[in-house]
RNA sequence: AGUGAUAUUUAGUUCAUUGCUGCGCCUCAGGGCGGAGAGGAAAGUCCGGACAACGUAGAGUAACAUGCCAUCUAACGGAUGGAUUCUGAGAAGUCAGAAAUCUGAGAAGUCAGAAAUAGAAAGUGCCACAGAGAUUAGACUUCCAUGAUCAUUUUUAUGAUUAAUGGUAAAGGUGAAAACGUGAGGUAAGAGCUCACGACUUGGUAAGGUAACUUAUCAUGUAGGUAAACCUCAUGUGUUGAAAUGUCACGUAUAUCUCAGUAUUUUAGGAUAAAUCACUACUCGUGAGAUCAAAUUUAUAUUUGGCUGAGAAGGGUAGGCAGCUUGAAUCAACUCGGCAUGAGUUGAUCUAGAUAAAUAAUGAACAAUCACUUUAUGGUGAUCACAGAAUCCGGCUUAUAUAAUAUCAUACUAA
RNA sequence: UGACCCAUGGUGUAAUGGUAACACUACGGUUUUUGGUACCGUCAUUCAAGGUUCGAGUCCUUGUGGGUCAA
């Protein structure tokens, strides 16, 4: 059975990390998700694994409530998804994933959901197959 | 009874599945179990503190803040109560009017509200336009005296006129504001010029009150507004804030450039001076402060290196732990004090601690409100605000659905 | 987390507490056969609310929006 989990290890964190993804790296764009990332390969296929993270601008959100919604349903979505097109074992490099949220107004989960699921099957197609 | 405004309080509950962050226990190291997990404002960052680091040799000035009194408090620009002033309401009695149970005025007392409420009688500044005059006030029209001219004839008078000289602040008019109010005396006309009553300022005395202040009385005087203009007086403030601070680890460049200083004297100890630094804005004052070597030159001196200080442009790291959540803490009982906010003692409890930043998603049921519908129990649908901890407390300000309570206003209905 | 600054026509800037000014743009008009130039005119709830004052763009308080700095 897979577990849908979603911990510490899979958030993207490091500052040099995030600011090298905005300055090189490849983009996607579907509403009212765009997707920054990128991949680098690692010594063993073990260590192969994805992070990810969200942002929300401030400038369109003023209440801080509401980017915390926003970004709650955000991860929501890409945690149930996860597994279903990038498992940690199918992959064939390490992924650094981005997601900015662009619209307006608060969408709901599913069109959220359906945002995620498009950018992940592109992920899935792509999936390092220079190998 | 409804509606609206203001203030205060309240700030949904339960279950299932899948997840997130700490803590405790177990573990075959994959994980498993248990229990905990955002607010009344967590917000704005407007005040006050705790705590921490640095400094401590002070004095004066500057800057900033506060400004009726008392109490509470760790403290406050906060709260509670009181004093004073102002505004409004109401209208028993009173006065005026009148179309006669109507209208208006209105002292004290009553009720409600507001006040950056020390000083304008220490000084300086400002008061546009209008107006004669806006602060050692002022003479435009009036009023009055004198002079001049004219007329009359009662010729020591009367009347009129005035680019003259003076007096006047009563009347007019301007303005937000015109320097005590009313009445009488007085005068050529007038004037607190004088008097009576009243109002207010300052000082003294007495009584009441913890005090602010109130009342009475005596003396003194009549003074525009503005301090949210400068300012004066009193009181207070050392500076910087968890990106504070300590510690462990990793890593780099004891490098580069510019500027200033490295002095004098004494046998010696030492003394003076000294770029600069500290007392965190300035001055005085006090304290700290490197003070060596070599080369060239007759010497003064110059150069180079080292050392001290200031700056520039760069290099590296940006991880862990502590600070961190047990605290002016919460709840209950008792005692003390009080107009009120409070204080103390005892007992019980532990109630978020994240760090690219957790506290969630989905579904269901119940509760509340609204709309529609039904004879009715009920049914269907919709709504459920403001808003998210970041070291911690006490306040203030602002935002806020539904419901409840209190006060005020009131169309309509009923009595 | 802490400290601080700003807001005036469409844009950029002025204005001792006393009639909100200037330049450019836009629009309308005059001049011209037409266009340009030139000239004339129009466009302001001084960010919002409250207060002090006879009188606030200016002074004070609170809020709204925007921005800056700090290892």
């Amino acid at each position: 059975m897979k577990r849908y989990t979603l911990g510490k290890d899979q958030k993207l964190k490091s500052p040099k990390a995030i600011s090298a993804l905005f300055r090189s790296g490849n983009s996607l764009y579907k509403y009212p998700l765009k997707l920054k990332w990128s991949s680098t390969e690692e010594s063993s296929k073990d260590q192969n694994q994805s992070k990810f993270a969200v942002t929300v601008p401030k400038r369109k959100f003023k209440s801080a409530v509401k980017r915390n919604r926003i970004k709650r349903l955000v991860r929501e979505a890409y945690r149930l998804n996860r597994p279903e097109y990038i498992p940690n074992d199918k992959l064939n490099c390490s992924l650094e994933l981005l997601f900015m949220y662009i619209a307006d107004k608060e969408e709901t989960l599913e069109t959220i959901t359906k945002a995620i699921q498009w950018h992940l099957q592109e992920l899935q197609i792509k999936n390092c197959n220079e190998e």
